[in-house]
DNA sequence: CTTTTGCTCCCCCTACGGGGGGAGGAAGAA
DNA sequence: TTCTTCCTCCCCCCGTAGGGGGAGCAAAAG
């Protein structure tokens, strides 16, 4: 009984070089390729393959909206998320939305291959630090996504933040004492984990609290 | 006469991908792989490749440091630069130090053969976006754009800062001084002609100067 | 009712950020 | 050659930013 995968990346190079991995392997056939997250999920209801090794960061339908989609279906197919650089909150929403294992780039072939054969099993394989890092954010029960954490007022302020606006400004915005603005901010730097306002600032783009093209006047 | 390669990336799916690729095609032989600068300039010297595929973004040296050793050698093979991001300030440097192609690692695997065929021969195979890219970087046609003001140095700083880095930790980043750090800085919001750190991040970031989901580590 | 949460503002204090100016060296252009 | 650009680092100066507290007050939650 052969192990049927299919292989999800945008770059087509890492397509090959993992099809070649794996058609070497005795018991692995590849069952077909997709380079964007939409095909991957129409090839998984044609193909009907038993492992999906899946990259994260693609254009179109990423790899979290894919495994999203996934979750929940019958017959899903074990996940593998394989990417390139590891991203500490991927990581978790990944394995949280129900990929077994989690693997960089940069390992070794023959890992990925060991992923291959435990996730037809339903086991996992993941990297040291990999699993390291799960364990810590497992024992802190599920993740509160940061910008929840935050109150309406708090909110308001990151997004003027995020806009590029300084204390003061804000404070003539919002009609309150810039202060009570640097009140705010403090307490937005410490739920948000990160050091200063430039990065508050990038943070909130990034989760779309203001879109990018209209962040700056 | 078969056209020697040398594959230089630090992720081993890629180059064994590449390597299946390349090694398809008709006069084309895989002379040896590398997987950071440092293998990357010996195997040079010791295999004599006719062309080298290399990635910018590796450890230990990167594909700017071996572009810059191979410039002033004798008989220097021809280097084709593959990366994963289209990362804008890399582009220029790297044509500038004699990279003959430019491509993505996203591009269809056809196009890296012709590139490698074309660079045999001393030949150009430049994706469409890069192309434009280089275009407006030499003639200057339309309005400067202003991130086209800034100094090699000076977009290597904002792309730090675009990322959130303080100013020490770009000065240890791209080794040197905080005070240098921070003439570059006034220089960058000068010419950019915005207020303070956090705007010029944003504005970088619209420019795709750091892709926005990179912007924090 | 009390407690908690959120919003407001105050203080002190340190450090980082940014303006302004100067200056040396390396490399390339005129 | 000289001139210019770029990179490097220095100085002083000061405003902003951010940490750490404290505190009042209203609304909601217990």
């Amino acid at each position: 009984m052969t192990i049927r995968v299919l292989i999800v990346d945008d770059h087509e190079v890492v397509r090959q070089g993992l099809r070649f991995v794996l058609e070497q392997e005795e018991g692995i056939e590849v069952a077909g390729e997709s380079g964007d997250g939409a095909a991957a999920l129409h090839a998984v209801r044609g193909l009907r393959p038993d492992v999906v090794l899946l990259d994260l960061v693609m254009p179109v339908m990423d790899g979290l909206a894919v495994l999203e989609r996934l979750r929940g279906q019958a017959e899903r197919p074990a996940v593998i998320v394989l990417t390139s650089f590891q991203e500490e909150d991927r990581v978790v929403e990944a394995v949280r939305l129900g990929a077994l294992s989690y693997l960089s780039k940069t390992t070794a072939v023959d890992r990925v291959v060991a992923a291959v054969r435990a996730a037809a099993r339903g086991g996992s394989v993941l990297e040291p630090g990999i699993a390291a890092l799960l364990l810590g954010q497992v024992r802190q029960g599920g993740r509160p996504r940061p910008l929840d954490l935050l109150t309406p007022r708090e909110r308001q302020v990151l997004s003027a933040l995020a806009r590029g606006r300084s204390n003061s400004e804000i404070a003539r915005d919002l009609r309150m004492g810039r202060e009570t603005v640097k009140t705010h901010v403090s307490s937005i730097l410490a739920k948000l984990g990160v050091a200063d306002r430039t990065q508050a600032a990038i943070f909130a783009l990034q989760q779309g609290l203001v879109p990018l093209d209209e962040a700056l006047g």
